[in-house]
DNA sequence: TAGTGGTCTAGACCACGGT
DNA sequence: CCGTGGTCTAGACCACTAA
């Protein structure tokens, strides 16, 4: 049983949720019946309740009172490793073979390289992230020089891009797409697939605000890569 | 700007985070003098740093002061549909075929079905889901039969065993995993692929608290199928 | 229109952990 | 030790909306 008053009664509420004994639409009391029964303030229930409503398992209407959400479709979180931090916590060693690093203009016909470019330049790496010296996935990035000026003078054979980005522009926001291709002769190559070419492709647009950042895409070969995501509806 | 108190609170200070004016580390303003400049309650301050801290753009520590915290890794909300939703909603016809469904023993030498189990059988289900007409997923399914003994009656050749557990069994706790794959000759077959065999592979253990429910492994064709996951430190 | 949740106040005591 | 955040109280007014 946790310590404080209202982290007792939000994992009670919870606890009938999960367990099925309240089920979807269910109204659960109101906030000055679990006031009388749990004998505390307003309050108290309110930060409980609010913090289920957060996790998405409540759903709350005026004057009708607070129901137990039907649920959504399943969301989970997803973690997207660090590469670097991820194969030197599984003790292998980690190094970075970059393959070229260009400076270059748009491609006229490619809308969203111009979007990124905001009238300026693009700079555009292409490099292989390396476990034990084996191929461990192939990161092809372009970044916004006119949001990123400092990046023109970085040569990123040391520290991979997206660990420099991170630590020089944090706290941006992001879109990705995960899919499953075949990789190409020259990326299979670069991969050392021989059979088995199936990869995930994970692509990535960062944004700050309404400012394109960086746009890039990491292929994992199919057999060495696994992204695990968690959902519980927990939340903090 | 936003209506509440709190909530303009919470955007101004946000701001300076995303932004940059407050890099990782910084110490924001304490409590008193946010109560002191905003001319409000120490309980309104709180609630909106409070929210600041459960999106994780917050660290607080006591005695010390409230700091803007250090980017994490990369996380992302991921919605996983459900199928027949997603493939409606597209405007395409849904269907659904059912391929195989018996009840059987766990298999002994797999220690993930004896747990499934719990002592008793499970109903192993396999079926193809369509889209207009063409293959859009594999489904290979486990469900306990001690957990959810209704599934022994219903056929699933109507409803999609993950469309009826979801209104029969809400509110689980899942654990995902996200792999490409090549599909065998048997799976290509019944996806009708061709040459391009890589297939995006979603595996799903499901529990509701120590017990298991289903376990349930996806295989979507490369070509056709995103998942878009989005990350914002916005929280709620 | 009556009762719910949404918000806010002006206090209070306490635990913790830097200084 | 002392100031910070963590928690809680006993009120209050208001907006919304279901009945």
């Amino acid at each position: 049983m946790n310590s404080t008053l209202h982290l007792r009664i939000r994992s009670n509420i919870q606890k009938q949720i999960l367990s099925g004994s309240w089920p979807p639409g269910y109204r659960i009391p109101f906030e000055h019946e679990l006031v009388a029964r749990y004998r505390c303030s307003r309050m108290t229930v309110n930060k409980a309740i609010a913090s289920l409503v957060s996790a998405g398992l409540i759903v709350r209407r005026r004057r009708a009172g607070s129901f137990v959400a039907e649920p959504r479709v399943q969301s989970a979180v997803l973690e997207i490793p660090d590469i670097r931090a991820k194969i030197e916590e599984r003790g292998q060693t980690y190094s970075l073979q970059l393959l070229s690093r260009r400076r270059r203009k748009p491609a006229g016909r490619r809308e969203y390289e111009r979007t990124l470019a905001a009238g300026g330049d693009l700079l555009a790496v292409r490099c292989l992230h390396l476990a034990n010296g084996r191929p461990y996935a192939l990161e092809e990035r372009l970044i916004s020089l006119v949001a990123v000026p400092e990046a023109a003078s970085i040569d990123f054979s040391l520290e991979p891009p997206g660990s420099w980005l991170l630590r020089h522009i944090p706290w941006t926001e992001a879109e990705h797409r995960i899919r499953a291709i075949d990789a190409s002769e020259e990326e299979a190559d670069l991969l050392e697939l021989s059979s088995h070419r199936a990869c995930l492709e994970l692509s990535r647009r960062t944004l700050r605000g309404p400012e394109h950042i960086t746009r890039v895409r990491l292929l994992f070969p199919g057999s060495g890569f696994d992204l695990v995501a968690h959902f519980a509806p927990l939340g903090k």
